[in-house]
DNA sequence: TTTCTAGTTTAGAATTATTATAAACTATAT
DNA sequence: ATATAGTTTATAATAATTCTAAACTAGAAA
């Protein structure tokens, strides 16, 4: 794969999403995307290495933008596991979730490798949005 | 059983976890803990229902620190599940949770309501802290 | 191609939850 | 009673995130 294959590609995602192919964005999009293994991040890390020696400095708030902008359109995941900061996984498919509570770092879970063989009922009204576990670890 | 035999035990409580029995932490231990079914909170509900009319003010902080005291000892849980806040549950015992994303609120799942018949190992050198299951839940 | 406009980026301010600071206060050991 | 370490408190500081509003730009329409 060439990078502006990906980059059409990118372009038509994001056209697909009504979201304008900014140069900003495809430049996230590359970061993100152009990879074989998918990764997890926080904005803060997203932001270091996105700023760190590239032509264009994106923003903080359109890093913040972007990233939220992804995870409405379904191109990022957001995984809830730590009270302070929010984590985003390219991998998009549902899995699970060891998180290390020293390195504060997520490692995935393929889906397969937990098995609910019970799981309640939800009150009534309310159906289950997501059932995906975070294992937490430590030393 | 009367209140101010519990007070007592709050004190002795307190004092097996080299916690001085203060008046502030009395008053948290009596609204936390005198009541036949245990309950989820965050800081900034306990600050309201504390401070609604009771005769003395606690402070913000002393909230907090309290909160942050009584976890250590093991008197309240902490629920990690939403990023931008902290829960906690006066409910010590493992057992699960549903997380409504609508109305922000916990629901207890018993723990022999999610039976989990496949695990995978924790990385080499960590062990599991912590298997307790948030399901989120919304309309 | 130029013009127009809604969408986007940006710096900086604001907000929210939480933690740190340091002075005043208090439980309790002596 | 006194001393002292622990505690409370108001307030400041911090960290992550969201908001604001002005400048910029992609792309539709003229
Ligand atoms: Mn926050
Ligand atoms: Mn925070
Ligand atoms: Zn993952
Ligand atoms: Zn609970």
């Amino acid at each position: 794969m060439i990078i502006s294959d990906n980059l059409k590609m990118y372009v038509q995602k994001l056209r697909s999403s009504n979201l304008r192919p900014t140069k900003q964005r495809l430049k996230i999009c590359q970061f993100l995307f152009d990879r074989k293994k998918t990764f997890h991040f926080t904005v803060e890390t997203l932001n270091k290495k996105i700023n760190k020696n590239g032509a264009i400095k994106i923003s903080l708030a359109t890093i913040y933008n972007t990233v939220e902008a992804f995870t409405s359109a379904g191109y990022l995941k957001e995984i809830l596991t730590s009270k302070n900061k929010s984590y985003y996984d390219t991998n998009i498919k549902s899995h699970h979730h060891f998180y290390d509570e020293g390195s504060k770092e997520l490692t995935d879970i393929h889906y397969s490798q937990i098995k609910l063989s019970k799981v309640p009922v939800p009150p009534k009204g309310k159906k289950i949005k997501n059932l995906e576990v975070v294992i937490r670890i430590q030393k």
